[in-house]
DNA sequence: CGCGATTTGTGCACCTCTTCACAAGCGCCT
DNA sequence: AGGCGCTTGTGAAGAGGTGCACAAATCGCG
């Protein structure tokens, strides 16, 4: 995914509260548990212990209890975590305090139903400009917003203080997009076309790619068909599969 | 534990031989190097190197490498990698080889765009049929498909021998669409509904959330902003930030 | 006021993944 | 034939993540 080193001697702590580099693998968990907070909160819970919140969040409790120790967070022990201050913490140890706004480029299909998804809104980002090359598409209306040519990003960026760059165009044009975003600031870019950017030192760039997905699990879907053609010493036949669920296959994991 | 076993002739796949057991982070990377490698034949090549194909896929060449000797691959020592015979295997440990059939459940906003999405088609998949629950929403036609109720997917499941469950519904309904897409025996399911899904042993679950990326951008944006903002400890020579980018200084009102 | 029940925070061992560095193998050129 | 340059495949070291198990801390209650 994204590079990163970080330099230097992280140790001065002001009165800021000084972000720790956390592992990166607890960042990808953070807005897991972000969620599965929220939920509760609605919920009308005060406080959530590891084991209920780790069950919310569908990770094993030591983990979470490592990840949220990481970022200084107070719980009390014989009691749990209180969730409003925790989604607090969260919260801020994310950025998500402030409602940072995102471009999209590439109004296709795949972008169309992105700039459509509520999603987006209701966890901390703002969709603020949508942009496309093909004039066909420019000026059309989608969820309040106009779709704007592509040229017009340096202009709008620097009036809407674009945070981030949503990439959502065929793989021919990711990456000039991706340079022009680079060119008027932005340093954070989330890519759907299926193809490799390259980008400046200190550009994150995450890809998300839906074929990919599928081909993993794909994999999967083939090695348990070959598993089970296989002579397993266990026996028991597993030809129903709708009714009866064999639990006695303990080396399935699913790995993320 | 053997993993290192010769196949007869690479040249068939017929039934595939032994399947070995790759590491999770493997078979994640396999399929970019697969769309890299579709390139290259595009453009031509008929072999390739370690470092050029490590290059297009943007990992580093070691682990490429490394990956390949996994799925014991054929490079040739001052040569490279056969392209085409690359792409055979890989297709074939992927369980691509054979097109399968995915169920899209939940035609909304995404769904919709998912439906439409044609990366599926030309990565070795083919959408089989789309289901609502809204009765309003059933009937309509997407690229050729007629959405049908939810409660048709018994019957259309075993039709179309469905291998792989996409759900793109709201998050309350993700849980019993999984059940059910359970209960007709799909092991694989792909989840862009924002919440954790339980499911038996045995079925593989990956999932997508949109928002969880931006999220996790938005840490990274961040924490950028906050080093920037902070003064340079003394010494540290090696902050060699981008130079030829535009400092963005948006000065991160940190609260006290 | 002390005790037991409960839950957090963490040291430690294990495991997976990454990266370096280099020997072995291959083709080409002289 | 022999040497030379290039590339693969891999051993080994290191880095990072995971999960167990337990001490420390806190609350409620008698």
């Amino acid at each position: 995914m994204s590079q990163h080193r970080h330099p230097g001697a992280p140790g001065s702590a002001g009165a800021v509260p000084a972000l720790p580099d956390l592992p990166e693998a607890t960042v990808a968990r953070l807005p897991e548990y972000l969620r599965a907070l929220h939920n509760l909160a609605d919920a009308g819970h005060e406080t959530v212990s590891s084991e209920g919140l780790a069950a919310a969040a569908g990770v094993n409790s030591a983990k979470l209890r490592k990840d949220l120790s990481h970022l200084g967070s107070y719980g009390t022990r014989g009691v749990g975590y209180d969730v409003a201050l925790l989604i607090e913490q969260i919260e801020s140890v994310l950025g998500l305090t402030q409602r940072r706004a995102v471009a999209l480029v590439g109004v296709g299909n795949l972008g169309h139903a992105l700039a459509g998804y509520d999603g987006f809104a209701s966890r901390g980002f703002r969709i603020a400009a949508l942009f496309d090359a093909d004039p066909a598409r420019v000026g059309e209306e989608i969820n309040g917003l106009v779709v704007q040519h592509v040229d017009e990003l340096p202009r709008v960026a620097a009036e809407e203080s674009i945070a981030i760059g949503v990439i959502a165009t065929p793989a021919a044009a990711a990456q000039p997009v991706a340079d022009q975003l680079v060119a008027v600031g932005v340093t954070s870019i989330l890519n759907f076309a299926p193809c490799v950017l390259s980008v400046p030192e200190g550009v994150d760039v995450r890809k998300v790619d839906l074929a990919i997905e599928l081909q993993i699990l794909s994999f999967h879907e083939h090695r348990k068909a070959s598993l089970t053609a296989l002579p397993a010493t266990g026996g028991s036949a597993l030809t129903a599969l709708p009714g009866g669920l064999a639990a006695n296959d303990s080396q399935e994991a699913i790995g993320t």
